[in-house]
DNA sequence: ATTGAAGTACACG
DNA sequence: CTAACGCGTGTACTTCAAT
C-alpha cells in the first residue's frame, strides 16, 4: 500500500512563541534555554530564532559559548507550560485532517492521509475516480490548508514534508525550513535522498557519521554501496535500519499509541560537590517527583536505577531489581538512596550530576 | 540454551 | 587560566550469572 505521509514542524517553535508573545523581539536574536549568567551558565540552549543562528548559535549547544557567540542577544528562560499549552491548540487542529496521527515532541508531528486518500478514491467524488496523482495533489492541498489554519489561529508558521513513508517525510520537511512545504513523490525519493548528508538520516548521530567519514562515506549516495552485512557487522541491528533508510525504504507505522517503559528526574548541581547534606536533599526531591509521575499513572516498579556524574564527566550507573514490582515508597527512598551511597564510598571526587529512574513498570 | 540483571553507548528533540 | 558539553526517554549492546 503506497501510503502518503506528513511530517509537521513548528519552526524555531520555542523561540517563536516569545517573539510572538513579544513583537518588541522581532528582528533581533533570541535564545531560549538556560540562563547564561555572564557566560557562566551550565546549561544548553534550546530554541535560537534565525536572527541568532547568524551568529552560529544552535540547539543544544552549552549557553556559556552561546553567550560568547552573541552576549547581546535576548536570552529567556524555557517558559514550557506556555510551550505546551501553544502545543495542545496545534495537535488539536492538525488531528483533524486525519485519524491517524502521532505526536513526536511539542514541536513534531505525524499525520497518516492514505486513509483519507483512499476513501476518495473508492467514493469516486465527483463522478471520477481519484488516481495516485490526484491524491498527491489533494495531500499537498490539505497541508497547505493546514499551515494556513495553524497560521491564523496560532499566529506561528510551520513547515511540512511529504512523502511515502515517515523518514522522508520528515526529511522533505527537514529541507524546507522555515515556514515550508515539500511533496517528495515515491519515484523522486531517490533522486531527493541521494544528495543528502549520511547525518541527515533519522539514527546517524555524531558517533556513526564519524565512522562512516573515516572510511570516506559523506553522501548517501555512498552509503548506498555498502552491503546490508557491511552496516550489520558495523553498526548492528541499527545497520540494517540505516541500509534500509538510504534507499528510502520506512514501513514504521504512524501510531499514537505510546507506552510509558521508564520515568526519571536528574539534575546537575551548580557546582560540583561532596557536600552530603545537598546531595542527599536534592535526591530526597528527584525521588518525590519520580513517585509522583509514577503514581498519577498508578504504576508499579520492580527496577531502580541510580545516576551519578562526576567532574571528571565520568558517568555511571548502579540499579537494582526487586523480586516483585511495589508501589511503596518507601522502599522506593530506602533502596535508591542505598545505590547513591554505594558511589560516594567507592569514590571520592566531586559530584556533577545525580539522577533517579524506574523501570519495568506494571 | 534461555532469561534476567547490571552497566554502558548512542540517538533524538 | 589550562575549554566546553542539560534533561528525559528510548533502543541496543556486552558481560556475567542463574535457572
Amino acid at each position: 500500500m503506497q501510503r502518503i505521509i506528513l511530517h509537521i514542524d513548528m519552526d524555531y517553535f520555542f523561540a517563536q512563541i516569545e517573539e510572538r508573545e513579544n513583537p518588541q523581539f522581532k528582528g533581533k536574536p533570541v535564545v531560549v534555554g538556560a540562563d547564561p549568567k555572564g557566560g557562566k551558565g551550565r546549561g544548553v540552549v534550546s530554541t535560537a530564532n534565525y536572527e541568532a543562528r547568524k551568529y552560529g548559535i544552535k540547539s543544544g549547544m552549552p549557553i556559556s559559548k552561546a553567550y560568547q557567540l552573541c552576549p547581546n542577544a535576548i536570552f529567556l528562560p524555557v517558559n514550557i507550560d506556555l510551550y505546551q499549552k501553544v502545543s495542545n491548540e496545534i495537535m488539536e487542529i492538525m488531528e483533524k485532517y486525519s485519524p491517524i496521527s502521532e505526536i513526536v515532541s511539542l514541536d513534531e508531528a505525524y499525520l497518516d492521509l492514505t486513509e483519507y486518500s483512499h476513501i476518495l478514491e473508492n467514493m469516486r467524488m465527483f463522478g471520477e475516480k481519484i488516481g495516485i496523482e490526484k491524491s498527491h495533489k489533494r495531500a499537498e492541498k490539505l497541508a497547505r490548508q493546514l499551515k494556513k489554519e495553524i497560521f491564523e489561529k496560532e499566529k506561528l508558521t510551520c513547515t511540512v514534508g511529504i512523502g511515502p513513508n515517515k523518514t522522508v517525510a520528515k526529511l522533505a520537511a527537514e529541507k524546507a525550513k522555515p515556514d515550508g512545504l515539500k511533496m517528495v513523490k515515491p519515484d523522486e525519493v531517490e533522486k531527493f535522498l541521494d544528495p543528502l548528508d549520511v547525518d541527515d538520516l533519522p539514527g546517524i548521530g555524531p558517533k556513526t557519521a564519524e565512522k562512516l567519514r573515516e572510511i570516506g562515506i559523506n553522501k548517501i549516495l555512498e552509503l548506498k554501496k555498502l552491503s546490508k552485512e557491511k552496516l550489520k557487522e558495523m553498526f548492528g541491528k541499527v545497520g540494517e535500519r540505516i541500509w534500509e533508510r538510504a534507499r528510502g525504504i520506512d514501513e514504521e507505522p504512524v501510531s499514537s499509541e505510546e507506552i510509558i517503559k521508564s520515568i526519571g528526574r536528574q539534575i546537575t548541581f551548580e557546582r560540583d560537590t561532596r557536600d552530603a547534606k545537598l546531595i542527599f536533599g536534592t535526591f530526597e526531591k528527584l525521588i518525590k517527583e519520580v513517585y509522583e509521575e509514577l503514581m498519577q499513572n498508578n504504576f508499579s516498579f520492580k527496577t531502580i536505577t541510580v545516576i551519578c556524574r562526576f567532574k571528571n564527566f565520568e558517568t555511571h550507573t548502579k540499579s537494582e531489581t526487586l523480586k516483585k514490582p511495589t508501589k511503596d515508597f518507601e522502599i522506593f527512598k530506602k533502596e535508591a538512596k542505598k545505590l547513591l551511597l554505594k558511589f560516594l564510598i567507592e569514590n571520592t571526587k566531586l559530584v556533577r550530576l545525580i539522577g533517579v529512574r524506574v523501570s519495568n513498570l506494571s
